[in-house]
DNA sequence: GATGAATGAGTGTTCATTCAT
DNA sequence: TATGAATGAACACTCATTCAT
């Protein structure tokens, strides 16, 4: 009935040649087919299709459609959460934090486009409970993200001409646009774009 | 059978307390739901009812109910085509007319935030004839906002360290970020709002 | 959206070997197949195919299914009110006013085999609120010939030995019963059953 | 495959603490839940879980869902035909045996008054053979209680102004609907409500 | 004896669109 | 100009049942 986590079981002991178990390939397929269409256009039965099972499958592992949208946003959510966290954390100058933190999520939306790209298109098409539940997880990585900036200016490292707030939705302002342009294979690698933003990012917060 | 552009009608003679032409109800209703709900997820039923009128009626003005998706989008992109035209064919120093245009189109979006909100959404789910359209006119409007950039590097003014490209994607991409935080009645006004978004422009293009 | 009380002007002029129109039609079937197989084992596409629409023409004339089965409950209800009143209203003794009413529910239970089949059986298919409505009707239709015997009662014309309300559903319990055993056709007419079970009831009630 | 009549292990060696058999567990729970909701409102997944087991248990017992409705009734009319078999046996005047098999039938159904609401709810959701085997059975009743009436009919203790046919689908139309408004806990104590309904009856047969 | 993953046909409902009037 | 009845294909979801383990 509750969305599956994928099970330990499944994940401890397959062989490499055998096909990832079903509530994987459901997600894997849903991914693809909700950046690539939309959630609202993808139909329960092209996911199903995609994946090679049945719609009694697919419910008896997620308990909707909605559910397996939930899954697509919390496996984003934990990734960029655990990086954010380790970089945050560690013990360096907060120009260098802030600067990885930045190349970092820009990395990592890129590495995980599709992700990215539901993301910001689909949060709307979430039920209401899960939007709040996702929108409180936002927050508090957005808010991490903001107390790096906050602890900059307070340093004095960082101008405090401009709102810590919005610098930060500035930044993800662009994060969020990534998927509107960025091609892989493109011109620039996701390392060299990544570089690019942190430093404009950067270069806003000189004093 | 096209979008009807009824414009010139509407401005010829109505007395002001009668109720605006049925186009533009439509109209009006459509873009409040698809800004509200989705594209996806707003009937031809709810706009005609929201607008008091027949499905009929609606079928009479709009081809489908893709054509007042469009007419949403060309709406919006001849207003800020027009409004940077302006703004850079002016008489004044380079970094004058970069500011002017980069806050003009926050308040632009601002104050259309509906239509913003849809513009970002909701382009996926334009058929493919209209979404090429739309990109095209939407790529214009990108060039003669990278061309000020340009002009500012070329000059010596602005940075050449940054991708002109780039910045632009920075920019529009926190403006279309813009209708996923901004709360009209918050605590800035557009104008503040637009004032400190451009100039985290200007100072990343500082040299 | 709401259940579609007959059109007037469909009644109005109907050349007599036309077919009658669509949301009678709708209803007859769906009333056929209700009694012979139950609410819930009958599905939407049956009663479009034997009405001879689609799904689409029903939904434009009935809410849902549900609505299907209400509007068999109200016109059933309507009609036994009208009737019920018109004889408790009369100038006559009361024994004969009740014993009019008793027979002639049954007649119109019998003359309406499959509405009243579906009455009892599938009461608890109606949604909550529907539910409620049709008890308050039904409730209001009981109350009323429950004043019959107990004005008869006040009156000494019939004994007070037993509870009012226990021979009003003592009868209604049989009249609910009859879609059980009646067969149209049968040794009895329904002008006989009414009578004899009519006359049941006046027994039970002789001082 | 066929319904599991475990009666005999349940019987055997049970502590009194212990919960009962999975067989009953699953039978009770399905009673409740066919009374409160349906039949065919009931999923199998809704009774295993009421019943804290899985689905292959649930089959390991039952053939069907089908057989768990028949389990059911086969129940209910096995414990009845016992009642009525021995209050007909006796030695005692006929008025005495047919009231009290008249009273006992309503105390038994009040008894068990959710058996008693799906045998009249759900008779037809029953397959067509077991249906004619309930039907069957619930003949046999029927006759019995018949053969009661017209005993006292030919010996002069009835009246025969009315067919026992009749008098008898009185009766029990008047016990099926006791479900519809008869709560546990009013008035009246089972037994009154017997007594009553019994003096109605007998009322209707004297001379 | 018992599990639970998986099936596949089915459910009621929605909806953009058409067209005779 | 405008109506609204009608379409038909699609939709998300349910469920009794089976079967390898």
């Amino acid at each position: 009935m509750t969305a599956a986590t994928p099970r330990r079981a499944a994940a401890q002991a397959r062989p490499d040649d055998a096909p990832p178990p079903v509530p994987q390939r459901l997600l894997a397929t849903a991914t693809r087919l909700f950046a690539d269409r939309g959630y609202d256009r993808t139909s329960v039965q092209e996911i199903v299709e995609g994946a090679g099972v049945t719609k009694g499958a697919l419910y008896h592992y997620f308990g909707s459609k909605d559910d397996l949208l939930h899954e697509i946003y919390a496996r984003l959510l934990r990734l960029q959460q655990e990086r954010l966290d380790a970089v945050a954390d560690r013990d360096a100058p907060i120009e260098e934090r802030l600067r990885d933190a930045a190349a970092d999520v820009v990395v990592t939306s890129i590495e995980n486009l599709d992700d990215a790209a539901i993301f910001f298109r689909s949060m709307h098409q979430l039920s209401p409970g899960k939007q709040k539940q996702v929108r409180a997880e936002r927050r508090r990585y957005h808010e991490r993200f903001r107390a790096l900036v906050e602890e900059g200016q307070r340093g004095g490292v960082f101008t405090d001409a401009v709102s810590a707030e919005l610098v930060v939705d500035y930044h993800f302002g662009c994060v969020h646009h990534l998927s509107a342009w960025y091609r892989p294979g493109g011109r620039l690698t996701p390392r060299e774009v990544a570089d690019q933003l942190a430093d404009l990012l950067m270069r806003s917060l000189r004093p």
